[in-house]
DNA sequence: GGACTGCGTTTTGCATACAAGCATTGATCT
DNA sequence: AGATCAATGCTTGTATGCAAAACGCAGTCC
């Protein structure tokens, strides 16, 4: 028989072996636990987890695309320092895609869409009550993880990954930054949005990007040096 | 196996086995030696190129990467099929990306730099002089990767591998879109990036990407139809 | 006639084993 | 003493082997 799963939003336990090793590399280094810097020997990472060099190998492969870690050919993984120069960088892309992104949503809007966002924005707002700081970024994350995925794009979507995966990094880092007023600019966008409205909408994004680049460096440039 | 080094920039010849079957299937792809749609089995290019599957699986975990196939866990690897969806966003993200990498390219510029540009360009005009459509593309290219190399953002030149890697695949399907005044194109850009104007550069890299849109989606449906 | 089920084949996912390159240490020479 | 170079251990790169999941094909039951 079929095995239709209707909308599974979170397949936990059937996953492949690197996908958890991946996502375990990911939390580590994220929230420090692995310090910038640290080499990422195959043979210790396979016995800290209990599994082969194989999907190791594998994981490392997928962190280094993410930016995460540098690989240099027969020499290993090492952990990426973030600099100041990785988050100007960061940001120049950012708004850049981030503008793409509006802009392609508000193009392919639909009412499904707009509903979905809609309710992204509630649960924005019911974070915010809780004033649970991890939460509220993550609904925001959310946020845009919808917009992402009403650009229609599967390249966008691969190459946003990319960008999110240091976003979310640089977030960690430097938690502080998690609101100035970004649901209204949500809300703002959604509106541009509703009304198929691309270059509204892509001016939002754009702003919306860029106010948070000084705070971030600023952020990021007292942690660099504490 | 094949050694398909383009205009040898460096000898590389004692690559990693990885390197060297990446170079292969991308060759194979592009040229259309292995079709769209066919599937790509582990023994079956590792007995091909006679090596074991380990460096072939991650050689097809790079091309997932690259958006040249689609492997689906448990389930294999298979080639993609490049459809006018994928041009569109192929273009609608060139235009966001490549304006920055002219914008960057701008505000970081050097004399170096600047010789290094006006060196791809003669190298352009000589591959015009023999009319070998291919060094006109290839050098063509290797504008556009200095360019990138100047705007020193490694996020960018992550995020351009990938589209790059799909714009070469196209360029191959349809190969008569070579040139279209695209030196003088060129010339220009250099100018303006030659005087540090990031806002002009930014223009010209918009204009010459969105131009090549048109009789790109046009050709490609010529040849599907085919 | 159609769909479900059970089995064998195929193919991927992971583990283990072997080879080759780099780094570090220690000995030798100037 | 400082530099050079060889030997050894450690780490990555590649090959092979094994287990389990997916596909195909019958056969069976309704």
């Amino acid at each position: 028989m079929l095995d239709m799963r209707p909308e599974g939003e979170d397949e936990l336990t059937d996953d492949l072996l690197v996908d958890r090793i991946y996502a375990d590399l990911v939390e580590r280094i994220v929230s420090g636990a692995i310090a910038p810097g640290e080499r990422l020997r195959e043979v210790h990472v396979a016995q800290l987890l209990d599994v082969s060099r194989v999907p190791v190998r594998e994981a490392l492969r997928r962190l280094e695309f993410d930016g995460l870690v540098e690989i240099r050919p027969r020499r290993g993984a090492t952990v990426r320092q973030l600099t100041i120069a990785d988050v100007e960088e960061l940001f120049d892309v950012r708004e850049a895609l981030e503008v793409l992104v509006a802009r392609l949503a508000a193009r392919h809007i639909s009412e499904h869409g707009v509903a979905r966002l809609e309710q992204a924005l509630q649960r924005t707002e019911i974070a915010h009550g809780t004033g649970d700081e991890r939460r509220i970024v993550a609904s925001s994350a959310h946020f845009h993880e919808v917009l992402l995925e009403l650009t229609e794009s599967s390249l966008l979507k691969a190459l946003m990954r990319v960008v999110s995966g240091r976003v979310h990094w640089l977030f960690r880092l430097t938690t502080d930054l998690g609101d100035h007023g970004q649901a209204a600019e949500h809300e703002a966008m959604l509106d541009a949005i509703r009304n198929g409205d691309e270059e509204i909408a892509a001016a939002l994004a754009y702003a919306h990007v860029a106010r948070g680049r000084r705070p971030t460096l600023e952020a990021l440039a007292r942690k660099l040096e504490a």
